[in-house]
This record gives structure tokens, C-alpha cells and sequence, in this order.
DNA sequence: CCACCGCCTGATACCGGTATCAGAGTCGTG
DNA sequence: CACGACTCTGATACCGGTATCAGGCGGTGG
């Protein structure tokens, strides 16, 4: 006769209870340590299967302190970085027999320290995160998490004020490369979209960079590299060509609007997002300008549609996919035993030059 | 003096100690159940606090039976559309205290039991699937949950044989729409990308419907839909004008090509997914064709891109957020303790005209 | 023939919570 | 003054696994 619970599944016992054995006898065969002879692993076996039972993986971590889970934490799924990023790390996590939660912060900080709460609460085995933090008083989450023996790697964003592994790309020396293309083409007046999401545009290059490393790791790195390029070509900085403020595809199409309205305008634009791209060409198209004739464009991660796109898209693509791979790599070496390298794993992103970019007209 | 054990953090019985407290008045007032006195509950707090306790969430269902999370089994991740359905699930989920546990099957069946038994060993409290199954004898690990008295809620796919809540689009309507509008703007020889990845061609209509019925449930609607447009106009049904194959853009490309230097060409596509879109744009480009004076466009899953394209694309726009989120709802009320209702909830999609489709042109 | 040894099994403590319940302590009342 | 009622606390069983360990049983050697 089946289990008479109906609800929730036989546990041991009753499967124990079925084979006529020892609880701990079918602990050992179903748990697959200990011995038991053959006879007696039959019975188990085959009482097992007739009931259906499945082990509670709740009951088991419990017993051993172990999850065999991971916690990542994003900015956004539904974001296609991230979620390019996710899907690489849960390939590696799943090929190695671990499950992962995966948990939006919406880059609010007060959500990511919840996350790392609800990480901790749930026991899980690490924790990769793409952190919002950056200053040394933002880090008590991940530092409380790391208290409790849970290793943690950052993926995306290193954290200055945090000694630990860091899988990125080199996002400065990748602006640069992509601003340095434009320069080498003939542009001076290069728009920067988006900067950092402070109300005021900073009036110096100064504050620029002290709003800019206030905020996100990757904003601020592109940003630099964005400076490096304009340095070494003695290009002086304007701050009109950089977009501030909320970082929104509308408000994206109202900067570049702006910039394009200059009197001395803008001959390019470089994207840091997906949502800058698009939000530029919709600012071109209202202002019945055209690429790359009147302005050249380059932006951050390249997508199928960049490359259909009519000319197509000069675009920095990024390894999505082994940034998330890599990164579960580390954490689950860590996991088996591995001492942490506290080192920044930098991935090679790459440039793909397509046609959107040209020589500035000649402006009047 | 802080708790000696270093590693995972602070038990229960640590806090009763620290406080001079009974376990039992300890775990009332972290619990938040039963009666404490003020005195005794404020000592409790502040030896938390102190001690820096949370609540071990494993053991907490371990002992209530309920986990406070949910799963959701896709087929992607990394597909814009699932990520944004996830972002609906995970939104409405942590709004009403649920986390969330996400696992990709890649559309394959076997990873898509195997996601099933790893939420079943996780205890989840409920299942949220986009599934590949269709038949009835592919259904027992859907069953194997429901048996152990976990809910599930079916979304983006309906499955006939197991009679469940379902939150879907009205795929066979939108499809039938989009190809009406076509039809409307004089075409008759309009390609359907991606149709049943099936080895050869089927030759009847016959044929492609049992093709379609053995593969994705929303595949099957869409051609439904494109049937119906095209029995509606009289228009004879070519088998030579449905992509069939493995589901690829390469594929799409190819496929598309041939639908076009076909003697009696293709004057207008209508793309199912996105990467049909991007393929079939690139299959125009490399004929040397245009939209929409060459070719028209009509796809499914709007998306910023489409938007910006020059001319910007028709699109079919599903409501992807609502739709995880109206999952994550219907679930949550069964847990709750509605009866589930055993629905096909169906959710609006919405056909974005813009300017990708234009009257054939005079062919030779 | 008994002692000893190794093989195999089942009893049991434990993980960290929840939930029940007995009983200590306080107070009011007959 | 004693007793019942009520308030509050802590002891304890339980959830479903893991892991340790005592002891039963059969075989071998003295």
C-alpha cells in the first residue's frame, strides 16, 4: 500500500519502516555512505522506489551545514547583461552539482543588503555579487557574510574597500580604446552617455570624477577611460558633453537632444549602455540627423540587433557568459578548498568595428 | 564577549544564553510568537543584537513545513523574454516575503525534470513552469510535485494534459492579427519564421500541424494563427514558405535566403521570435533587399531596438513583466489558501504598428 | 570449548529552529 | 489564610536527515 500521508513525500523512516530494516540502515544505502549489505541495499532500493522517496535537501543541510547552494546578486535579470551573466554562472554552478538563487537589487543599496540577508538566512554555500558598494561604510553586508564563513566573489564591480576576488573586464581601458577610435577619426567634441545620475552637471573635471566614483564602479571606470583618451589627445574636457542625471533611455534622448543642439555640437557620441544606444538614435532621428554622416557612434554590449542595425553598430562587446562562468569558477574552487586569490580576474572584452563610425562632417 | 564559534553564525540557544534566558523565550520573542514579558524580551533583543543572530531559515522550515520560496523552472535565462518574465515573478514574489529559486531547462525535457526534482528536494512551496512538455506521458514529474502537495502554476505555455492554472498571451489571436494586417496590405506570399524543427519539410498542412502539436506549445498556436489568417483570405497554404529546422539565426538567414530567391518570392516574413527578426534582416541585407518596399516585417517581442530601426518595426508586444507577475500572483493566492481555480488566465499582447510593412511590390 | 575479532546493523545524539505543555510565581477572593 | 485563576517561563518533543557507536552474530585460533 502507498504512504498514507498523502501530502509531502516519505521520509526515511518510512521507507526504512517498508523495507523492514533500520532507520539508519536506509540512511546509509539512500545516502549512499556507511555500509550495507547487498541483500539489505536491495530491499531499501526497492522500498524506495516504490514510494517515491526523494531526499529533503533542507533536512540534509541541516545535518551537514553544507547547501550545495550558491546566492548571486544583480542589478537586474531582466537587464540582458545580467542575464547573459546569470546564465553563465548557473551553467558552471549546475555542471558541479550546485543550484543557485538569484536575487534583483535594482541597484538600491538598501536591496542588496536585504539580499545578502536573505542569502545568509537561507545558508547558502557563497555568494557572487555585482555590488552597488563602493565606499568602505557600504560593505557590511558582504563583511557579515564573509564573518559567517560564507565566501563571497564580485563580478562586474570590484569593491575597492573589500579584499576579494573580482571577476571584470578592463572597462576603463575598453572606453578608451572606443573614445580613441572617434578621435582617431577626427572627432573633438564627443558626448559621453550616461555619466553619473547627480542633479547638477559637475561644472569641473574634478567633480566630475568625485560624483563619478560616488557612484557606480563600471560608470566610473568608463568615465576615466573616456578622460585617459580625451588626455592624451589634448582634447580639453567639457563638461556639457557629458549626460548627468537619472539614468533613463528618455532622459537619454533629452541629453543627447541637447548636446546635438550646441552650438558647437557634438560629432559623436559614446554609449556605456544598451539603453544609451538606443536612446542616441532616437535623439539623431528627432534632430533628422543621420549615422555616421553627421554623427559616429560607439557604444557598450553588442547585441544581435546592433549588427542588423542599417549602417551597423560599432559596438564593445563583453564576455557575458564567462564573466558569470568564471566567476561561479572561483567561488566553487574557493568552495572545494581552494585558498581565495583576492585577485581581479580581468576578462578580455572586445571592440567590433562596424560602420558607425566615420570622419566628422565639416560644420559650418 | 562575542560568540566563540566564528564561523556560522549565532544559534538560538547562544542569544538564550547571552541573555540568561530558557531557549524557549528566546526563540518567542526572535520568532515573534507566543508571550514575553517586556523585561526579558528587551534582554533577548539586545543580546541579538550583540551577538549579531539571524534566524536559520533552513531549520525555520525544516520544523514549520514551509519554505517561503518559490521555483520557476524556464527555458532561458538568458532570453530577453524570460528575463523580463522573471523580473515580474521575482517582483511580486519578494513584495509578499517569497524568494525565489530560477532554473533553466534550455527547452530540453530531461533538464526540465531534473530542475522539477530539485525543487521537490528543496521544498519549495510552489512552481511556477514555462514547459516543454505537451503529452500526457510527459507530464509525471509536473505530477510528482503536485502529488507531494506543491502548487504549480503553469506560465507562457499551456499543457492539455494537466488541467492547471495557466498564465498565457492569446498566441494564436496575435499571430492571426499580424498576418491579417499583412494580408490587408495585399500580400499573399508571406513566409512564417520558425515554424517545428523537424528534419524534412513537411508537405501537407496536414503534417506541419502534427509536426507543430509534437514541439512548444506557443510555436503551435502562431502557426495556427498564420492558418487561420491565411483559410480566412483563401489564401492556399505553401509548405515551402515555413521554416523548418533547428532553431538558429544562422538557420533563419539560410532559410529566409531561400524563401526569397524563391521563383514565386516571399513579399512579406512574419518572425515568431526575435532572433527570426534579426535573421531575416540580415537575409534581406544579404539579397540586397529593403523593408518594407522590397519585403515587410512583422515580429513578435517588441523591443527597444525595434523601435530605432530605420524604418522602425511592426511589432507584437507581449506583456512580459505581467506576465510573471500575474504567475507569481495566482500561485501565491493558492498558498494562501484560494482554491486554485484551474484557469487560462489570458493576458493582452499588443500589436505595435509602426513602419515595417507596406503594399507588395510590382514583381516582374 | 571458550575467547577474541571483524562484519554488519540499528539505536541514538545532533543540526537549529517551532510549538506544546507543565508548573512556578503572583494575585485576588471567599 | 487557603485556594483557584491567571500570567509567564523553560523543558521538551519534533521536523528529516547525518554520523557515531555499541552490540549481535558468525568465524577462527588457542
Amino acid at each position: 500500500m502507498p504512504t498514507e500521508r498523502g501530502q509531502a513525500g516519505p521520509t526515511i523512516s518510512e521507507v526504512a519502516a517498508e523495507a523492514r530494516v533500520g532507520r539508519a540502515t536506509a540512511a546509509r544505502t539512500l545516502g549512499g555512505y556507511g555500509y550495507v549489505s547487498p541483500e539489505l541495499r536491495a530491499r531499501v532500493l526497492a522500498a524506495a522506489e516504490k514510494l517515491g522517496y526523494r531526499a529533503n535537501a533542507l533536512a540534509r543541510s541541516m545535518s551537514t551545514g553544507v547547501s550545495h547552494t550558491l546566492g548571486v546578486i544583480v542589478a537586474d535579470i531582466g537587464n540582458p547583461f545580467f542575464a547573459g551573466l546569470l546564465r553563465g554562472v548557473s551553467d558552471t554552478s549546475r555542471a558541479r552539482g550546485f543550484d543557485v538563487i538569484v536575487l534583483s537589487t535594482y541597484e538600491n543599496l538598501r536591496e542588496e543588503v536585504a539580499a545578502a540577508n536573505v542569502l545568509i538566512d537561507k545558508r547558502v554555500d557563497g555568494v557572487i555579487v555585482a555590488s552597488a558598494a563602493l565606499q568602505r561604510d557600504q560593505v557590511a553586508h558582504l563583511k557579515a557574510a564573509l564573518d559567517r564563513g560564507i565566501p563571497v566573489v564580485l563580478v562586474d564591480r570590484a569593491v575597492a574597500a573589500l579584499d576579494l576576488d573580482a571577476v571584470v573586464i578592463d572597462n576603463r581601458d575598453a572606453a578608451r580604446q572606443a573614445v580613441e577610435m572617434l578621435i582617431a577619426a577626427g572627432h573633438r567634441r564627443i558626448g559621453f552617455v550616461w555619466g553619473p545620475p547627480v542633479g547638477e552637471p559637475p561644472a569641473t573635471r574634478r567633480e566630475l570624477l568625485a560624483a563619478a566614483s560616488r557612484n557606480l564602479w563600471t560608470d566610473g571606470e568608463r568615465l576615466r577611460g573616456y578622460l585617459d583618451a580625451l588626455d592624451d589627445a589634448h582634447i580639453p574636457f567639457d563638461p556639457e558633453l557629458v549626460m548627468v542625471g537619472p539614468k533613463t533611455e528618455e532622459r537619454v534622448v533629452h541629453e543627447v537632444g541637447r548636446m546635438l543642439a550646441l552650438p558647437d555640437r557634438v560629432t559623436a557620441v559614446f554609449c556605456t549602455e544598451t539603453d544609451g544606444m538606443t536612446g542616441s538614435l532616437r535623439a539623431l532621428r528627432a534632430a533628422g540627423l543621420s549615422y555616421p554622416h553627421d554623427v559616429s557612434l560607439v557604444g557598450f554590449d553588442d547585441s544581435a540587433w546592433a549588427a542588423v542595425m542599417d549602417p551597423p553598430l560599432t559596438m564593445i562587446e563583453q564576455p557575458v557568459h564567462q564573466l558569470g562562468a568564471k566567476a561561479a569558477e572561483v567561488l566553487l574552487d574557493i568552495l572545494a578548498g581552494a585558498e581565495p586569490a583576492r585577485d581581479m580576474h580581468t576578462l578580455r572584452s572586445r571592440l567590433i568595428r562596424r560602420s558607425s563610425v566615420a570622419p566628422p562632417p565639416a560644420l559650418p
